[in-house]
DNA sequence: ATAACAATACCGATTGTTCGGTATAATGTC
DNA sequence: GACATTATACCGAACAATCGGTATTGTTAT
């Protein structure tokens, strides 16, 4: 169904190299000249494996930050353990990835701008599908799935949040606070 | 101390239209072109009403926003009832100020890309101050002091991701559920 | 007339993109 | 083994368009 891209060896390696550019400056402030110079390929050459341009190579930036999302914070949660320490490896996964808060969210970074005209569908149905299946684990701990919901949004809200409050304040106690409280917040 | 500009009426009616250009699109995201058009102002006469040129037009549309959000909002909190009430009353503009969620944060916003060069520690004073303003209002409420902090902290933060995720999941229930919720969140 | 305001026309620089072409290595053909 | 073919990876140079920014010349008020 889904158009599953085959990416060549050095076609993943150059994404290694966008991500961080991306991710710094967003999908407009990010140019060509700096992807060049992040990923040492000429900008022809960033064509060539990217024949689509700047939005292709942010939607493989989205892609790929997507997959080691769902592979390293989702995937703890798909576990055999009690959903309380399914939540625990899920947090500790979860300030790895956003390097204690210091990584702004691509998930935000693609909502807005010219960004958001081009992935609005593609970010919304992320999110949705990962405030599930968090909801689905705490509905698995006996929560009832109304406020399962409501809780696991709340988290997203929250994580969104903490980002932009680091990033501002150059402060990350409080993202680890964040994180500490949060199994906590999501099952009592 | 801090260079007042005293703003012509045509100059202060420009900022007006500037605003929702940079809100949408960012700081760079939003070119020149765009605020020509939106100000029916030619390039030229922009750089009549802001010299320094673009920066110069985000910044008088951040001082605008940032009195704005102190007159409308953090006023209330500054009165004489009680403080419950102030709150409830700062919680009922804060639904107007961010439009129930559709509006995005200036001051995330201006807080990365080539913005955050620019402007980083304007925001991140800006944050604090609104952020202690909040909690001088819970301390006097009978909260201890660090606690009131740490409150406030995490409701710029709720309110931060709520934004983000209203415009993620064109859904404004979040965020006015979250504003119902922050006066007891806040107090009890 | 004097100053504030606005428009036309233009600038060099950079944007995202494409062209034409090269080097290397794998693959098929005889 | 020798040779043509194809595919992958890459780059310098240039493209039209637009970027942020100016110089110049009116207008429009007072």
């Amino acid at each position: 169904m889904s158009a599953e891209k085959e990416r060549s060896l050095s076609t993943q390696k150059a994404i290694l190299k966008l991500i961080p550019v991306f991710r710094k400056y967003g999908y407009e402030g990010t140019t060509l000249s700096m992807l060049s110079q992040a990923s040492g390929l000429g900008k022809a050459s960033l064509y060539h494996h990217f024949p689509q341009g700047k939005a292709q190579m942010a939607r493989a930036a989205f892609d790929y930050i997507g997959s080691s999302f769902e592979d390293t914070v989702l995937e703890p949660l798909s576990g055999k353990g009690e959903p309380r320490e399914r939540i625990e490896a899920m947090c500790c996964s979860l300030k790895e990835f956003y390097d204690n808060g210091r990584n702004a969210c691509f998930l935000a970074i693609m909502s807005f701008g010219e960004a958001d005209n081009l992935f609005h569908d593609l970010v919304k149905q992320k999110l949705k599908t990962w405030i599930d299946i968090l909801a689905q684990v705490l509905i698995e701990a006996g929560i009832e799935a109304n406020q399962a919901k409501d809780r696991s949004t709340e988290a997203m809200m929250q994580i969104q949040g903490a980002v932009i409050l680091v990033r501002i304040l150059d402060d990350t106690t409080l993202f680890k606070k964040l994180i500490e409280n949060l199994p906590a917040q999501l099952l009592d």
